[in-house]
Order: C-alpha cells, then sequence, then structure tokens
DNA sequence: GCGCAATCTCAAGGTTATCTCAAGGTTCCC
DNA sequence: GGGAACCTTGAGATAACCTTGAGATTGCGC
C-alpha cells in the first residue's frame, strides 16, 4: 500500500508542499505533485497514479473538469479537496466519479486516514505467501502450509523466516538475524538463533535435517530460497 | 433496495402525486406521503422509513424544523427540496443534517437517481453479518447470535471485532488493535485490550477459555477465524 | 442536574507456550 | 585426524498472556 504512487493536483505551492510532507512522514516514497490541470494529465499519461488528491479551485481548469478528463481515460481513485462550505460540491464531485472528498481546512490526520481508506478499498491486499520447494508460509497468517497441514510459526520464528524472505535468494549474515530478534547487542545469542533456524526448518523442510529452502551459508550465515520470487 | 419504505413530505396534493407516481413506475412499492410535518412526524413515530423527502416550503412546519424533529429521534436519510435560487437554504439543510438536496422543478429521473445514490450509500447491500465456529455476529446491529441468543456488543468490543473481521484470518498486532481503541498513543493499553478480548471470547465463544475462533498469536496478535469470509 | 447502570480501565496473581541455553553429536575442511 | 563451525535435543527459565475483580468513568433516564 505504501508503495503506490500518489499524485497531487493543487494550485497552491503551499498546500502541494503540505500535503506532499504529510505522506512523506507517513512513509510514503512515491509522490508526484502538479501545479495544474494540464500538468497532472500529462503525468497521468506517462504513470499510473494509486489515487489523485485533487482540488477543486483550480484556475486553469477546475477539479471537475479535470476529474472528467481523468475519468474519460482511467478509472484511477480520485480525492477531492473542497472549500468550506461548498457543499454541493460534494455531489457533484461524487456523480462526476469521486471517491472522496475533504472539506479544507483538514487535519494531517484525517487526510491520511482518507487516502487509506481508499486505497484499501481499491487495492485489494495481496495475500503475502512465500512458496519454497515443499511447503508455503502465510506471512499475514504466520502459517506455514505443509502437504495440506497448517502449523503455526512462534513470533522469533516468524522474524527469522520475514528477514530472510525480504532477502530471498540472498545471504542473511548471523549478525542481521540475531539482531531483528533480540536488537543490538546480539554477540552470544547464536546458539539461540540456531535453534530457532532448526524449528523453522521442522516446519517448512521435507527433512530438517537436509534443508533445501532454509540453507546455511557456513561462515556467513543463511539464505532463503523461494519458487517465485516475493513480490 | 427496492423494499425500502419512502416518505414523501409535501402540502402540494399534486407533487405528492406525482412523486409517488415517479417511484411507483420504477418499482418501488411501499410509499407513503404526509402533506404536514405533524402528519409525517405521526408516520415515523409508527414506521421506520428508509429514507424521507422532504420540501422546504410548507405551512404549518417548515422542511427545516421538521428535519431538527427528525434528526432528534432518527438518522433517516433526508431529501429537502428546495426552490430555485433559494441557495443559502441548501446550505442550511446540510447543516441540520440533510443528506442531499434537488432545486425544484426537477427531472423525475434526477429524484429517482439521487434517492438511490443516497438508499445505496445509507443501506450498504449486503448486511455485514460475520458467521463463526460457535456463533455469528451482526455488525450492523452490533449483536453476537449464539445458540439463538442475542448479546449487545458494547463499544470497544465492536471495534476490536470489526478490525478483527476486516482482516479475517490474518493477524492483527496488538498495536493496531490498541489505536484503534483509543488512538496513537497506546502504549500500557495491553492490558485493557486483553479485557475486551476476554469478553469478546465469552461472547462468542463456545469455551472462552479454549478460543476457536479468536485465536491469540503469541508475540504477535490475534486472528479471528471465519467460516464464510466476510465480504 | 443527579443517580443509577453499564461500560471501561487497570492491577494482581496464575498459567502456559515460547524462548533460551547447554551438552553432546555431526559434518566439513585443512 | 583434528579443529571449527554447525546441528540436535531436551529441560528449565521467562515473558506473554489469561482471568478475575474492583474501582473509575461514562452515559442515560428522570
Amino acid at each position: 500500500m505504501l508503495d503506490r504512487e500518489i499524485l497531487i493536483v493543487d494550485d497552491e505551492k503551499d498546500l502541494r508542499t503540505m500535503i506532499r510532507s504529510i505522506f512523506e512522514s507517513a512513509g510514503y516514497t512515491q509522490i508526484t505533485a502538479a501545479a495544474s490541470g494540464k500538468e497532472a494529465l500529462a503525468v497521468i499519461a506517462k504513470k499510473t497514479p494509486g489515487i489523485i488528491i485533487l482540488d477543486v479551485m483550480m484556475p486553469d481548469m477546475d477539479g471537475f473538469e479535470l476529474l472528467q478528463e481523468i475519468r474519460a481515460v482511467s478509472k484511477v481513485p480520485v480525492l477531492m479537496l473542497t472549500a468550506k462550505g461548498e457543499a454541493e460540491d460534494r455531489f457533484a464531485g461524487f456523480e462526476l466519479g469521486a471517491d472522496d472528498y475533504l472539506v479544507k481546512p483538514f487535519l494531517p490526520k484525517e487526510l491520511l486516514l482518507r487516502v487509506q481508506a481508499i486505497l484499501k478499498r481499491a487495492y485489494p491486499e495481496k495475500e503475502r505467501v512465500v512458496t519454497l520447494n515443499a511447503a508455503a508460509v502465510d506471512l499475514d497468517r504466520a502459517e506455514v502450509i505443509k502437504e495440506g497441514q497448517r502449523t503455526p510459526l512462534t513470533a522469533k520464528e516468524y522474524s527469522v523466516f520475514e528477514k530472510l524472505a525480504e532477502n530471498a535468494g540472498r545471504i542473511v549474515t548471523v549478525g542481521v538475524l540475531c539482531q531483528t530478534l533480540c536488537g543490538e547487542i546480539w554477540q552470544g545469542y547464536e546458539t539461540t538463533l540456531m535453534t530457532h533456524i532448526r524449528h523453522l526448518r521442522e516446519k517448512i523442510e521435507e527433512n530438517p535435517s537436509k534443508p533445501v529452502s532454509l540453507l546455511t551459508v557456513k561462515g556467513l550465515g543463511y539464505k532463503l530460497l523461494v519458487k517465485e520470487p516475493e513480490k
């Protein structure tokens, strides 16, 4: 959800900056701003934003016109910003296919919540499932599916696995893994990590003593081989 | 949607008849008309219409007054009919809690569309009922049905359950759950959450100490197992 | 406003799955 | 063959969670 591109369309520079910073501080990285309807359409022509935040009041092409133009080519979700009191704007916007509206001035938090709600509705979460050689791991459920059987992962096992899956195919050092488990000072924890690795292997490997997915790289660390690389 | 009752409030007989026929020819069957505010309130007292269409200009009690009276007892959606040019009327109506307005004269089609839009928004198609192992939860009524018995959920229990149901099957972290209860700063609230979880379990589980629907995933959070996935 | 009921919050003691770690075994490389 | 790195197993320690009750708070009806 965080990696969806956000397009902000507003003629006021201050507002653009403000909105951008709201999303930046919430962890969003793909943020584009346009100062006019024309600019916005140009952006849409070459990228496909996940959501568009659109101010109704703009000089060259007002929000409604722009919304119509957008709707002619795309079904991307649109949140409209309306000035206070323009209650009828809400309905005009909805009829043209806006997904939500927000009255200025608004609280940063509110904008964030609404955008997140829209994104969630528009782009239903993909299941985070990692497929391995002998089993599959559902990260959202913290479960391993092996031979039709579901086995839960414990908290530590989950952290270790998550870290390995994040770096699927690459080597993850013992130090990094330990740190995800017990923080900065991890010296002397290697033996415990081993136990967790063992338990993981018992759950995900056909034969935990002859691992084919969660491999040891002697002297360096461990690595996880996945079938379809996690997205 | 077609079976929701429509209440028309207007002092002009011709208009009442016209509006009624608009809906009748669209397939609506439950249509009631009232010629005055008093009559309207009498109707509301014994029935619960799905939507009220309300003319602003009426002799005994104008539309705004009536709207206020209605809002004192009910959240039923209201569409206001205003005469042309009374721009400020719209504003006043919205402040009092009207859901939409329409300027007279209007096209039959337009009235129909707006009413349908309101009904769709106000009464989401599907009944939000979550079926669990030992009980079912009606989110719209905030009730648990277990062994034929209906038990109400409290506000907090409802929030927790709703969040879990939204992510049915997936793990919901303690942090997320606490945030839905008390906002950003939730540290130190975990113990209270536990109590709510306990109470929920007492309502939805066969044996609250051996939960099968609302499971705890130690170190990660909780998850809810539903029978028919929601949606 | 006031009192009552329902709900929420929090603490204390109990329970248990999970984590940790040690001790002995295995593999691999020099 | 010897050492180093890693594996395997089990058992005790522990942190996380459960359960209950009682006080605080909220909200509702009079």
